[in-house]
This record gives structure tokens, C-alpha cells and sequence, in this order.
RNA sequence: GGGGUCGUGGUCCAGCCUGGUUAGGAUGCCAGCCUUGGGAGCUGGUGGCCGAGGGUUCGAGUCCCUCCGACCCCA
């Protein structure tokens, strides 16, 4: 039949067109005429949405505020500090009119926006008592992608979260970026089930304008490495040129010290790219939109009935109990229909119910990521659905788990470290600091630092010389 | 960064090499009947500026150029 509907290739044997086709089939996304811009779909957005909700309940615990600041940025405040706007012009989308008038000044749609940010902190932060300002924005930002584009994985404008704090010591600032990590570490891992390595950007990684950048990193099934979130300690690099100062406990003036932290919807392509399998998506229980599916199975008018009655109850149950459930009553399609279609879109339990499970006073329940079927009766219904989700959910983890670790691997020499590297996955290795060597090896091999350690090594796996940290290497998207 | 493939009703594709009436199929969608425990069936209907622009020609989905977009492979 239609096979079209449905995933037309396998995981293991096209990824990339796999992962497409699950995107754009999924409900998730669809591509719009733009080159790299995609519009979210509401099965999509919901999901997005969960994610969302999740951080922004963890930053509202944690004393930040959510923000809104403008999207056009004069040049002049985009080139102010001068390591970060060379970092970012290659990708800004600059405004040049406005109707038929040339602009005077040129404007770039925010690539991010801590320029935006700190023009007006400057004009709002005067004494120690206003600090620390903790806030946070959702918005979309704007990064030309010139060749490779990805739905949610890259993109030329996504949906992402920016924080952006302003301390009156170093040492808090530093203490932001780590707790801001350790949030983005629980919402990949505890929610989307995504499980990462945590480690420091390299100079030539690191986001430019930063001190040092500490990011969160993934590994995909295909071998290739996606960073799900970073944090940064920005010291006083944007306190000292946008001129944000605050007269201190002791009376003195102080330049602040800034943090800037994001992560965006490419980690819901990591979960999709992890847990996918050949007959679609396969979502993390914790933040699909629907967790359970009924969907009633009935041959006679008279069965439809009784199957409805019973499965709207079965809902019900479901709902009081504050499951996200809902009950397929569609009826021009048929069960097996709805059995392809709801894994396509990879809501974590189906429940079925049927004449028989109506005479027996059972359902069958089946979970997405095994296929395990089992017959669940009537009295157990919520319960079992709890423990299924919550198992899921926990299996999830475990298997990503898994998968990182067979994964990452360590090299003592480089002809060993070239090989893995083709192989994919992360690739432990020595590195003596120098940035040549660094690059060397990205031209060589393809893979970059994706962290570092603090972990010990001994000679750098390039040139040999004493190494300064232990780095973890992979080809990235 | 380098190379390649492709763009035709909503979707997947045929037609293009070798230009010639009304662009064809499957699927979807709509209506009705009939069905429902793993993508059912029948009948009727609906839906296209053949990615955009330019050129060649009496005539272009088909040949040429430019642009836009998507995908794949390699680094």
C-alpha cells in the first residue's frame, strides 16, 4: 500500500534522508522558500513547546526573568566589540532599505544579541544593587547557512532561548555559567533523554567575544557530534566597550561581569536523530505532547458503540490523572492506519481497545520504543501507564546511553586517531594547546575539538609534544 | 570547501535524450457505499502558469543561459 506515507528508507542505510523524511512526515516541519528556513508545523511547535516550558520553569526557580529585545541591530553596535563581530559577519543578514529609502545605517537581523542587550543594560544597571540581572529571551535568531542546511540541526533562522546575566564579580559570573550548564545537562539528559558530554570550548571554538565558553555535546547515530547548548563567561568583554559599570559596595565605579548562555531547537533534532528508527520518530515520554493514543477497534455498529464508550473513559481516566492522552475517534482510517501513523509520530504508548478487551474488562497497551504489547486490565489502567511511561522514558536514556559510550573512544597515535575518526564518534586524544595543531588535524581528519577536559594526557596526538589537555575530537554538524 | 543528483496536481513519479493536438499514472483529497485487532475495497468527482526569469523556435515540460530551492557523496 502507500508506503509513501510512511519512512521510505532505513536508519542504519541513508540517515540523512531518514531524517528528513521523518521531520517532514512526522508533523514536524516543512521547508519554506528560503534557503534554510523551515516553518514548524503545530505537532512541531508542541514539542518545542514542552521543551520550552520545562527551561522556563527551571529559570523561574533560579530567579531569571524572561525579556524581549528588538530583532535590528544598528552596525555600529554589532561591530563595537570587534572579536565577536568578526566572529559573526560571515552569516549576518543585513537590512539595507526601508520601502524605496536606502538606510543612512545598515541593519543586521540579530545573529544573537547580546550587543542589543548590553546597549541597554548600560543605561539601566547604576549601582551593585541592581545586580544581578538575570535575564532570559525566546526568539528566533538569523545566521545565513550558506551551504549545508539541516531542518532544526541548521538552520539560516531558529527558535532558541538566550540568557544574559550581568555580575558584580567574577566569580559569580563564573558560578552563572556552571549552574546554567548543569540546567541544560538535566534538560537534555532527564528530559529529552539525550545524554552529553560536558567540557570547555577551545579558543578557536569558543564563542567569539567569550573568555572561555563551556558547552554540552552530543553524539548522533551516524557518528557525527552536535553541541546541544553552551554557556559563557564573557569576563568583562562587553561590560568594558558597551560601558555597562555599577558603583560597587565600595564606592567605587566597576565594570561588570557578563554571561550569555542559549541552547536552540536543533536539540529536539538531536533527540529525533538518537531515538528515531525506521517507522518514524520516537519521543522521550517527559516531553511528548501526546503520551498515550487510544485508538478503539470496533466491527459492528453496535461494538463501535461500547469500543467508544469505554475508550472515552479510558481517556478520562487518563486525562485525571494528568496524562497528556488523547483518543483517535477518526473513522476514515483504520486501526492499522492509526498504529503507523501515531509511531510515525512517535507518541510513546498506544492503547488500543477493542470488542474483546470490552468483553475481557482489559486494554492492550504497546509501547513504541520495544513493541511490546500487554494486556492491561481495566483497574490498572492509569497505574500501568504511569510505570510503561516512566520506563520508557528510562529506557531511552539507557540505550542513548549506551550508544555514547560505544561510541566515544580513545587513540595514542595519530594513524590509530585518523582511523576512529573516519569510523565516527568521539575520539579521547592528547592536545599540546597550539591552535596549528588544531587545525591540521581539521583539515586532515574533518573533526575539531568538540571539548575539553580536565582530564590528564601525555603527548599530543599531532605533534607529539607534551600535551595541555585531554581533548574529545569528532566530525561535527 | 569540492563533487554529483534533482525540481511536473497535496505526495511519489512517468513524459525530456529524439520539441508538435487536450501533460499521464499511482496515491491523496471530496461524496456515497462498504469496512476496522498492523497502512482494506468499489463507484463517481476534485486537483497542474511542468521551481523562477530570460533565450532559441512557427511552436518549449522537452533545447540553451542565469537565478532560486532541495537532496546525496567526499573533506
Amino acid at each position: 500500500m502507500a508506503k509513501e506515507i510512511g519512512i521510505t528508507v532505513r536508519k542504519e542505510e541513508n540517515f540523512s534522508e531518514w531524517y528528513a523524511q521523518v521531520v517532514l512526515k512526522s508533523g514536524i516541519a516543512d521547508y519554506f522558500a528560503v534557503k534554510g528556513t523551515i516553518a514548524l508545523k503545530p505537532y512541531g511547535y508542541a514539542i518545542w513547546e514542552m521543551v520550552k516550558k520545562r527551561f522556563d520553569l527551571m529559570l523561574r526557580r533560579t530567579g531569571h526573568r524572561n525579556v524581549y529585545f528588538p530583532t535590528l541591530i544598528p552596525e555600529k553596535l554589532l561591530a563595537k566589540e570587534a572579536e565577536h563581530f568578526k566572529g559573526f559577519v560571515p552569516e549576518v543578514f543585513w537590512v539595507t532599505r526601508a520601502g524605496d529609502r536606502e538606510l543612512g545605517e545598515e541593519l543586521a537581523l540579530r545573529p544573537t544579541s547580546e550587543t542589543i542587550v548590553y546597549a541597554l543594560y548600560s543605561k539601566w544597571i547604576k549601582s551593585w544593587r541592581d545586580l544581578p540581572v538575570l535575564y532570559n529571551m525566546w526568539n528566533s535568531v538569523f545566521r545565513a547557512e550558506i551551504k549545508a542546511t539541516k531542518p532544526l540541526v541548521r538552520n539560516s533562522e531558529f527558535l532558541w532561548q538566550e540568557g544574559h546575566t550581568v555580575h558584580e564579580s567574577e566569580e559569580d559570573a563564573e558560578r552563572e555559567v556552571r549552574r546554567i550548564l548543569r540546567l541544560y545537562r538535566r534538560l537534555a539528559e532527564e528530559y529529552l533523554a539525550i545524554p552529553v558530554l560536558e567540557g570547555r570550548k577551545s579558543e578557536r571554538e569558543k564563542f567569539k567575544g567569550a573568555v572561555y565558553t563551556m558547552t554540552l555535546e552530543a553524539m548522533m547515530p551516524d557518528g557525527k557530534a552536535i553541541q546541544v547548548a553552551t554557556s559563557h563567561n564573557l569576563g568583562q568583554n562587553f561590560s568594558i566597550p558597551f560601558e555597562v559599570r555599577f558603583l560597587g559596595r565600595d564606592g567605587k565605579e566597576h565594570y561588570a561581569w557578563t554571561t550569555s548562555w542559549g541552547f536552540s531547537w536543533r536539540m529536539i533534532g538531536a533527540m529525533i536523530m538518537i531515538h528515531g528508527d525506521d517507522k518514524g520518530l520516537k519521543l522521550p515520554p517527559r516531553i511528548a505532547p501526546i503520551q498515550c493514543i487510544i485508538v478503539p477497534i470496533s466491527y459492528s455498529k453496535r461494538e463501535r458503540e461500547e469500543v467508544l464508550k469505554k475508550a472515552r473513559k479510558v481517556l478520562r481516566m487518563l486525562s485525571k490523572a494528568r496524562l497528556r492522552a488523547e483518543l483517535d475517534e477518526r473513522e476514515e482510517y483504520t486501526p492499522g492506519w492509526k498504529f503507523n501513523d501515531w509511531e510515525l509520530k512517535g507518541v510513546p504508548l498506544r492503547i488500543e481497545v477493542g470488542p474483546r478487551d470490552v468483553r475481557e474488562g482489559c486494554v492492550v497497551m504497546v509501547r513504541r520504543d520495544t513493541g511490546r504489547k500487554e494486556k492491561v486490565p481495566d483497574g490498572e489502567v492509569v497505574g500501568r501507564a504511569k510505570e510503561l511511561l516512566s520506563d520508557i522514558q528510562r529506557e531511552m536514556l539507557r540505550r542513548a546511553r549506551e550508544m555514547l559510550r560505544r561510541m566515544t573512544r580513545s587513540a595514542d597515535s595519530y594513524e590509530e586517531f585518523k582511523g576512529l575518526i573516519k569510523e565516527g564518534g568521539f575520539v579521547k586524544a592528547g592536545w599540546c594547546g597550539s591552535e596549528e595543531c588544531e587545525v591540521k588535524i581539521k583539515e586532515e581528519t574533518g573533526a575539531d575539538i568538540r571539548l575539553l577536559t580536565d582530564e590528564k594526557a601525555k603527548t599530543c596526538v599531532y605533534c607529539g609534544r607534551p600535551a595541555k589537555a585531554l581533548a574529545y575530537f569528532a566530525r561535527a554538524y
